[in-house]
RNA sequence: GCCGGUGUGGCGAAAUGGCAGACGCACAGGACUUAAAAUCCUGGGACCUUAAAAAGUCGUGUGAGUUCGAGUCUCACCACCGGCACCA
């Protein structure tokens, strides 16, 4: 497999290039304001002062790759092929005249440093600083056109300083419903009763002033007794973006951390695949709950694909429906606590889609750890519904996965009242309904809800139908579908929709009930029981009065809040954080604490977009002036023009990234509602099995090995040229040769075949294996001359053009190469070349193989005494349609549908002529002599087709 | 189960409703060479017929439909890939 000869001196020209670029820092973007040195190619084309105040800066186009996650692996396959489509595209757009803005960056925190960290001692900063120097190396022998100059990592401290400072901003903010939008914690009034002085104060009133999702242990704090003081704490605390949950959480004890809900697959970490359990803790939560509806909403001002826009839609998972309340009858096991309820709690509030279903609830079901529980269970049902609960508790989502298809649950001995038609209905409760999910009670409809009529089934509950399938046919039981209404009253013979608006309407006007709109999504759990992470801006205070410790926000000033350094990387015996073992980090003089936790690794990619666009801001995360010239609108593009990243990140990062975003835009630190404009997934590269690369199937392809053995510029066209972009393709080795041999092709098409000979003699006896001096024996191959074009020679040429054109937009690399390969092997046979319209043709080639293209650019030039201006900086090629006009084209004829022949035919002859020219054939005769021609159909320069009977 | 995507030669793939398989890989034959490598030229979906060809028939997962004409549009189904999954 191996060539034992190279097609052309790639390991000298792609390193030569490389140097040249870095030296003139040729891909450095300029930001408003700033002034271009003269030398600059930039300034040849755009004017030294084009970003100046007075200038014309050229619009921009930002175009972002997903930065990598720096692993001890190194660079795979599947990295480049993204890096290669946005660096073709950057190239392009640089060539079209625009200000390009390219960065690459890493996103540096992360588990396997720390688990390094943890078995060796090695400060996980040192492994991480090493993995980037290796992908740094192995980025760069690529050429693609980063400007490194705003190279910024998650784990620099001028970077996470930032990181930080929007925690601050999260925490100290709010979402205001009636502004639709988040402001600053100031704008927040405390409710009535916490405006009045502290005798007054019942904290069963305060209580109810608390309704914000997750803050139970908000209001368990407002013990009677607290002072003004800590309840409006509690109440503001209540209200902030980030705020402190005690909720159940997602634990996984191998990984030693929590885990976001997104974290977990199967009841699995998504990283190691270890089990997960369910277990309370204090823990950091961000309220992108509150920005359900606008991350829903603004899907559709963006361009990402349908599947992407979907996933997304799925895990927001908006549904609309309504809330009813069943009021509670029967026995209430009243202990003194509940007793002194002023308002006893005898309604259950349920969420359904299906209020029009509501004469066919024959049961209802709470959540078992339905706060309710307690106060409606029975006497006789207490200990059967003590230890169902203490069973759920004990599960892990895994085994409540797995143990789905058997529904269980318990008897209440509790009853409630039907409110539309008066029936008395048992009270269950069963881990079938989640607590998070709605008010975390339902009615259960077993007639049209498959889950219900399962629990209903074995649990022997009766079944009644409502709904009446509009197909006469269909079965009525478990028929979840629209119909028609019976056995419900006033709702008799309406249709479904009509029946929900009616019955609404009915709820809402009786007091019982309303229309509402429940998502899926849930807060997203933000705190991680890792060293390798940002510290939180927070300490602990001590609790006036033996209270509980309260938390309070670091000031701005404080920033950046460094992690203490540490011997041990575990968490400590006793189960805590790591950061818990730095006890002069963790104790402050006031005798307050700091947070232990840390942030997870999607804190520091929810911004890095932004920090690119002024990566040396010492006193802002960005400033103005870059923010809205880089991420401003275009028209309807908003933000990075197109961003480019694998589909694992469609629900987290991405979903993550705009949520930040979208406060920080709220609080008018950025010009843009959305970050990401334009996204595309590239598929996955598959080892050359078809299967997945993976180091146990050995199937993994290093990019070192093949650009020894290829070039960069071999291995960049190879990646584009194996198909669409967004497809899951496997790599194939042999493919790889069959783009450098084009690549072969093209030097040959420039150089002289005895130059190349004396080249590679001299070659073969030099002493310095890297002798850039050797180039110069290269020479251009004599046909190359200023002569002027024969017309097939520019249509060619042009027909090229406009193909690598057209297909640069798309983003069909696959077939711009291939319309490429077509030009050169028409050129190979050109006796004479001319120079214009090969110089025009290295510009087409220069995106995709740029090294190659700038040696022979170069060397063009300089061959006919001309000085080379910049080839990533030269003007894009335009395509004569002219040129491309055929006088005479070949045309198919059918007969009867079928192809039979093509005629010759002049490109504006009219259709009496193509009928008669189509009946001439001598083929087409064979098919209509003897049969009558019935019909006779034209499509101008496309083809006739004769209908004969 | 639900949602999204994909099915075309031995392989990667290409085709505004109009000549299916461009371009490339692998393969075969030839030229060059003492020979090989590299390079250059030629061939190539299947079937049928033939000494060879020409001609012909079939052919884009399966089955229907729309159309003068379908890889492309519509409906049903099958397979594979990705996502979600007790969300009321």
């Amino acid at each position: 497999m191996a060539s034992s000869r190279r097609q052309y001196p790639f390991h000298l020209i792609e390193p030569k290039w490389q140097q040249a670029w870095e030296q003139q820092q040729a891909f450095r973007a300029f930001n408003p304001g700033e002034s271009v040195p003269a030398e600059h190619p930039f300034a040849q084309r755009h004017g030294a002062n084009a970003m100046t105040a007075g200038g014309k800066a050229p619009t921009k186009y930002y175009i972002l790759d997903m930065f990598p996650y720096p692993s001890g692996a190194g660079l795979h396959v599947g990295h480049p092929e993204g890096y290669t489509a946005t660096d073709i595209l950057a190239r392009y757009r640089r060539a079209g005249g625009f200000n390009v803005l390219h960065p690459m960056g890493w996103d540096s925190f992360g588990l396997p440093a720390e688990q390094y960290a943890v078995k060796t001692g090695q400060h996980p900063r040192v492994t991480t600083e090493a993995n980037i120097a290796n992908f740094t190396r192995q980025i760069k022998s690529l050429g693609f056109s980063y400007d490194w100059s705003r190279e910024l990592a998650t784990t620099d401290v001028e970077y996470f300083k930032w990181t930080q400072w929007i925690f601050l901003k999260l925490y100290n903010s709010w979402f205001n419903p009636e502004t639709n939008k988040a402001e600053p914690i100031e704008t927040l009034k405390y409710p009535e009763e916490l405006q009045q002085s502290a005798a007054d104060l019942q904290s069963a009133e305060v209580s109810s002033a608390i309704n914000a999702p997750g803050s139970g242990d908000a209001a368990c704090r407002l013990q009677v007794g607290s002072t003004l003081e800590s309840a409006r704490r509690a109440f503001v605390d209540s209200k902030r973006l980030a705020y402190v949950s005690e909720a159940p959480v997602n634990w996984c004890p191998e990984l030693g951390t929590v885990l976001a809900n997104e974290e977990v697959i199967d009841g699995k970490s998504e990283v190691g695949g270890f089990p997960v359990i369910r277990k309370p803790m204090r823990q950091w939560m961000l309220r992108i709950t509150a920005y359900a509806e606008k991350l829903l909403a603004d899907l559709d001002t963006i361009d990402w694909s349908d599947s992407l826009k979907e996933m997304q839609r799925n895990w927001i998972g908006r549904s609309e429906g309504a809330e009813v309340d069943f009021e509670v009858v029967g026995s209430s096991r009243c202990d003194d606590r509940t007793a002194q309820r002023a308002v006893p709690t005898s309604k259950i509030r349920v969420f359904t889609t299906r209020p029009d279903t509501l004469f066919g609830a024959t049961y209802m079901v709470l959540a078992p750890e339905h706060r309710l529980v307690d106060e409606i269970v029975t006497e006789e049902q207490g200990e059967a519904v003590e230890n169902y609960r203490a069973h759920t508790a004990r599960k892990s989502d895994l085994e409540r996965t797995e143990l789905a298809k058997e529904k269980s649950g318990m008897f209440t001995g509790a009853y409630a009242i039907n409110p539309v038609n008066g029936e008395k209905i048992p009270i269950w409760i069963a881990d079938y309904v989640l607590a998070s999910y709605g008010t975390g009670a339902i009615m259960a409809v077993p007639a049209h809800d498959t889950r219900d009529f399962a629990f209903a089934q074995k649990f022997n509950l009766p079944v009644i139908q409502v709904v009446q399938p509009n197909d006469a046919k269909t079965e009525w039981q478990v028929f979840t579908d629209d119909g028609t209404a019976v056995n419900s009253g006033f709702l008799n013979g309406l249709p479904t929709a009509v029946a929900k608006a009616k019955i609404s309407a009915w709820l809402e006007e009786k007091g019982l009930g309303k229309k509402t709109i429940n998502y899926k999504l849930r807060d997203w759990l933000f705190s991680r029981q890792r060293y390798w992470g940002e510290p939180f801006p927070i300490v602990w205070k001590k609790g006036p009065g033996g209270q509980p410790p309260y938390h309070e926000a670091l000031p701005e000033s404080a920033l950046p809040l460094l992690p203490p350094t540490l011997e041990d990387y575990k968490p400590t015996a006793g189960g805590e954080p790591p950061l818990a073992r730095a006890k002069d980090w963790l104790n402050l003089p006031d005798g307050s604490v700091r947070e232990t936790n840390t942030m997870p690794q999607w804190a520091g990619s929810c911004w890095y977009y932004l920090r690119y666009t002024d990566a040396k801001n010492a006193q802002s995360f960005v400033g103005k002036a870059a923010d809205s010239y880089w991420m401003a609108s275009n028209g309807k593009a908003a933000g990075v023009d197109l961003y480019v990243g694998g589909t694992e990140h469609a629900v987290l990062h991405l979903l993550y990234a705009r949520f930040w975003h979208k406060v920080l835009f709220d609080l008018g630190y950025v010009s843009t509602p959305e970050p990401f404009y334009k996204l595309v997934n590239q598929g996955l590269i598959l080892g050359s099995d078809g299967q997945k690369m993976s180091k146990s199937r050995g199937n993994v392809v290093n990019p070192d090995d093949v650009l020894v053995e290829y070039g960069a510029d071999a291995f960049r066209l190879y990646e584009m040229f194996m198909g669409p972009l967004q497809d899951t393709k496997p790599w194939n080795t042999q493919g790889v040769e069959g783009v450098y041999r084009f690549l072969g092709r093209v030097w040959r098409l420039f150089v002289d075949e005895k130059a190349e000979t004396a080249f590679e003699q001299a070659e073969a006896t030099t002493q310095e294996p890297g002798n850039q001096a050797l180039l110069d024996l290269i020479l251009l191959d004599g046909a190359i001359t200023d002569a002027d074009a024969t017309p097939a020679q520019l249509k060619a040429l042009h027909a090229c053009i406009k193909k690598v054109t057209e297909d640069l937009d798309g983003m069909r690399f696959n077939t711009a190469i291939s319309a490429m390969m077509v030009f050169v092997n028409e050129a190979m046979t050109w006796q004479a070349k001319p120079m214009s319209g090969m110089k025009t043709f290295l510009q087409l080639l220069a995106p995709f193989a740029p090294h190659i293209a700038e040696e022979l650019w170069a060397r063009l030039h300089s061959t006919f005494g001309q000085t080379a201006p910049s080839l990533a900086y030269a003007e894009w090629p335009k395509f004569d349609a002219a040129l491309l006009v055929e006088s005479e084209i070949e045309l198919p004829v059918q007969v009867n549908g079928k192809f039979r022949e093509t005629i010759k035919i002049a490109v504006d002859a009219d259709n009496a002529t193509i009928e008669a020219a189509a009946k001439a054939s001598e083929k087409v005769q064979m098919f209509i002599t003897g049969k009558a021609i019935k019909k006779v159909i034209i499509v101008p320069k496309r083809m006739v087709n004769l209908i004969v009977g």
